[in-house]
DNA sequence: TTGTATGCGTTATCAT
DNA sequence: ATGATAACGCATACAA
């Protein structure tokens, strides 16, 4: 079924569906109701690859998540269903593509294949090589984090640096005087991931400020690396009673391994986070933590993208956000 | 940059360029050279739109989710997952529609746009309108879930009744002479979903044989409605001492609950679930549980849809699946 | 208000 | 082994 067997039924041209369709030239009422009640009887809908093809967009939009899907944080799904839900509300698609580094052969189709108007990519790097793809084939896009070079791209980002600072100085205020930072996985870390790069330099600045103990530890994404980053922190540093974190997925294992050490939480160790504010909330204890609202940083960032899309010229807008603190039951005074 | 632009740097004419990409057709060693030359230098790749367009044929695969996105829980998280990166492996990319009930935009546009070569829907319920749409619309999918009419459709499915049945076995075998079941959703369910309808089934089914008293309960997906139905449940029936449940988002909330009745697991209650595997073993206790191979589902289902694809009218497989149960930490003897 | 003709970038069917 | 050319289904500039 296409537009031209509507138009041979409706006894008009093409252009005239057409135009009945998109509403961009006038038609009058009689054809129209003709045309409608032809198109109603057959529920024809425009062929999207030829419409593509025409009109030289898609209406679809790429998310570029992590490969290792399967290990998305709470987060990062957050995010991907806040895009999904965004983006069907302004009548677009989402093409998803899991790809971490260069050369990934389903970003290379959604960018190169033009398979897309625009794309949103999530877990940015410091120096990021799909950034730059993106940048030289001059598809608009939206990074939910920012590279180094911020100033070239559209961004929406959390202020990592500030935030575990505020954690920092959160358990400072609460009389602890040893703490550490459970940061995110070794790999991450080294291979220039934001978040993880910007919470230790926030560490370490709001620990040098309140002039107390502060040990950062990487700590692989998955319960099993938090357990043994407690029996690492137990054996190199007792004395250490308050725990600053954005690393959702082993905070489990942070739990379990606080327990078998015979530690109670907020009794005994105190924990701050960065996380989503749902899992936040659902956590045991419920984790006092900055609330990452995920949410609408992803509906956020179908906004901006639309925007971009429609003006691609224009200098990039970014977005940081500082969430406060929530104050849940995992943080207490400092044990004497 | 397009094919004529190649062809014309190349020296060559269109059809040529097009047959040394597809292989479809015997070109010179030379001028295949020739060709390829100039592509690298600019990095030419096909438009994707133009193709489909005259290959009749997308290359991309659509994947329907649950419209809540913002709850996926974690089994259809794993499901998404896998099935976005088995896509990926065979070069198919993947539209994402977070559509429930009928009438829905974006997966209409899916479908009667010809935007996928085929679907493959997550939460199928008994009685489904997509399916039925997708029936009539001839277009190839395969269900995580299956309807009524089974026989009508693809489908890869965990056949929860026994798993169910089973839980309710190891809880009997353990002592427990009391058990509820703590089911989905009351609208999930209302709705016909099928995993909650036969879960009720296997329930009921095992209860009578061990002849031992159970009560079913309905129960939200999420941890504020577990609690509360462990609320219920002590109220209504304090002698029951296990539970089966296929309701992850839940657990949290039923843990807390039970832990705010003063009732530690295994020791006064035990657990016994149906759930995705990782998340089974991070649960606190690790949670005895059959482990829904939600991963390799996702992967058998791209499996089944792309022969589908190839071959629409063959008549459709299905794959039951019935997991073994793992014992973990949440199930013991009943108190005496 | 409506119709005609052309272009979008490929693939595929004829020819040669 | 290669070239011309007609689809593919829609949008739109140009005519009437």
């Amino acid at each position: 079924m296409n537009i031209g067997e509507i138009a041979r039924r409706a006894g008009v041209s093409r252009s005239t569906v057409s135009y009945a369709l998109t509403g961009k030239r006038p038609v009058s009422e009689a054809t129209r109701r003709r045309i409608q009640d032809v198109i109603d009887e057959l529920d024809y809908k425009p062929n999207a690859a030829a419409r593509a093809l025409a009109e030289g967009r898609t209406r679809t939009i790429g998310l570029v998540i992590p490969p290792a899907a399967a290990r998305l944080t709470h987060m990062q799904l957050d995010f991907v269903a806040a895009v999904v839900e965004a983006a069907a509300k302004v009548d677009l698609d989402v093409l998803l593509s899991p790809s971490g580094g260069d050369h990934d052969r389903s970003f290379e189709r959604m960018i190169s294949g033009r398979r897309v108007d625009g794309a949103i990519v999530m877990e940015i790097r410091v120096q990021d090589a799909r950034v730059e793809r993106l940048l030289d084939e001059e598809l608009p896009f939206v990074g939910i984090g920012h590279t180094a070079r911020a100033d070239r791209m559209c961004w929406i980002d959390v202020d990592y640096a500030t935030l575990i600072g505020r954690c920092v100085h959160h358990l400072a205020d609460l009389g602890h005087s040893a703490v550490a930072l459970v940061n995110r996985s070794p790999e991450l870390v080294a291979s220039g991931y934001g978040p993880g790069l910007r919470a230790a330099e926030g560490f370490g600045a709001a620990v040098a400020e309140r002039g107390i103990a502060g040990y950062a530890y990487l700590c692989g994404d998955d319960a099993a690396s938090g357990r043994s980053v407690v029996e690492r922190i137990r054996a190199e540093h007792p004395e250490v009673t308050g725990i600053a974190t954005l690393n959702e997925a082993a905070l489990p294992g942070v739990q379990h391994g606080l327990e078998d050490a015979g530690l109670r939480v907020p009794r005994d160790v105190s924990i701050v986070g960065v996380a989503a504010a749902q899992w936040a909330q659902d956590f045991r204890p419920p984790l006092t933590a900055a609330d990452v609202p995920a949410q609408q940083m992803g509906a956020q960032a179908v906004e901006l993208l639309v925007e971009r899309i429609a003006a691609p010229d224009t200098i990039p807008r970014h977005i940081l956000l500082t969430p406060p603190i929530s104050l849940r039951s995992s943080s207490a005074p400092a044990p004497r």
